[in-house]
DNA sequence: TCGTCAACTATGCAATTGCATAACTTCTAT
DNA sequence: ATAGAAGTTATGCAATTGCATAGTTGACGA
């Protein structure tokens, strides 16, 4: 039969999850079918099944993978080397709106994921845990640089707050994706700025988008 | 064979359409097979076929029926009673975070489509008419929101606040639908007015959404 | 009344799809 | 070395799906 080799170093179940989403963000959920995958993925059909119990777990797989990338930008700056409050906070506004997070591909994965999260319970269940990350740390930055003006916010507050800033970033973040060929990047991460400060009511040191290595 | 009664009062085209946006809603899209759609509508398989060229062509007329729903906060504004251009752009915020527009269900269907954007031409051609009509009315308002304030703003100047505004509405549209049972709505409404605020530096009236007629 | 056209149903088919199974290959522990 | 476990391929099947086709029914003008 024919042969093959063993791919014991890099993990193959992750080309899958990565051919996956390959396959979904050029041509929709519904033309990425199991061989689809495995012939992006470079393998047989028969292999995905190995791995992965059904196709619903392959696709949950690559939902949980495309939060994982949407979460980078904050976790880059929660565990990023220690920066002032103020400066933390513009940094996760920046990241979020550039780098790989502008990405228009990713906008159709996550499309993708919330168009099925009601009619999937897998999804849901990703999506709920995520999101509550994602707003807890919202809120930690939000509180640090409350602390740092000297003002005191209840927690009420904190997450009225939060709502808020997540609700503009990714309203920016959205139609930045959508029509990436029209709109300036810097010009949104301005505009994300201005917004958060306005809600806050603080001044954000002026944050230029880091330069990726190449 | 089996009896039938034809139905020339109201159009059965729209019917079908509605069973479509239903079905994609309920199951996601993938599981919208013509089949499911034809149950829905209580109605032949073959029928949808008579009426639509193609499953592809009853999908695209159901995402222009979507972006109709979508737009009509802002057409009952442009088109309604004339106001006060404050309290014109005020109903639009309330409008676009309230009533039909913040069902979840409306977001699933956004979602189905937008992911598929990119991977369907017919798709992106409906999403950029649509888009750059709702900006531009967008931009509308603000125009006659400065020219109210006495303020001149440039094409530049009203563009970039239309993009601001349209993403802070989006994002808080987005997150309000996501989380319709944790969110409260009319915490949203005064979040997406202050951010206005903010970005326009005007002050809007106190605007309530407006109760639906039962 | 009757013919004709559009609306509508029923049925079938070729292609696709998820999944199962069996066979083969490489790796690793002993 | 060698056996067994795990990785991998090839192949097949039952179910589904979009679409085509043929036939049926109702509306309506002449």
């Amino acid at each position: 039969m024919a042969s093959f080799r063993r791919a014991p170093d890099f993990d193959r179940k992750a080309d899958m999850i990565e051919a996956t989403l390959d396959c979904i963000a050029d041509v929709g959920i519904q033309a990425t079918t199991v061989r689809a995958v495995a012939a992006r993925a470079g393998v047989s059909n028969g292999l995905i099944r190995h791995h992965f119990e059904s196709k619903d777990r392959l696709i949950t797989a690559a939902y949980r993978r495309t939060i994982e990338m949407m979460s980078e930008p904050m976790l880059a700056v929660m565990k990023g080397p220690p920066q002032p409050a103020h400066a933390r906070l513009a940094g996760f506004v920046v990241a979020s709106l550039s780098g790989p997070n502008a990405d228009p591909r990713l906008l159709s994965l996550w499309a993708t994921f919330i168009s099925q999260i009601h009619a999937n319970p897998h999804f849901a269940r990703e999506h709920r845990v995520g999101y509550a990350a994602y707003r807890e740390a919202t809120e930690e930055l939000i509180a640090d640089v409350m602390t740092a003006e000297g003002r005191i916010a209840s927690v009420q507050e904190r997450r009225r707050l939060a709502i808020a800033i997540n609700a503009v970033i990714d309203g920016l973040w959205l139609e930045g994706c959508l029509s990436a060929d029209e709109i300036d990047e810097s010009l949104q991460i301005s505009i994300g700025l201005r917004c958060v400060e306005a809600l806050l009511g603080v001044d954000l040191p002026d944050v230029r988008p880091e330069r990726k290595e190449s």
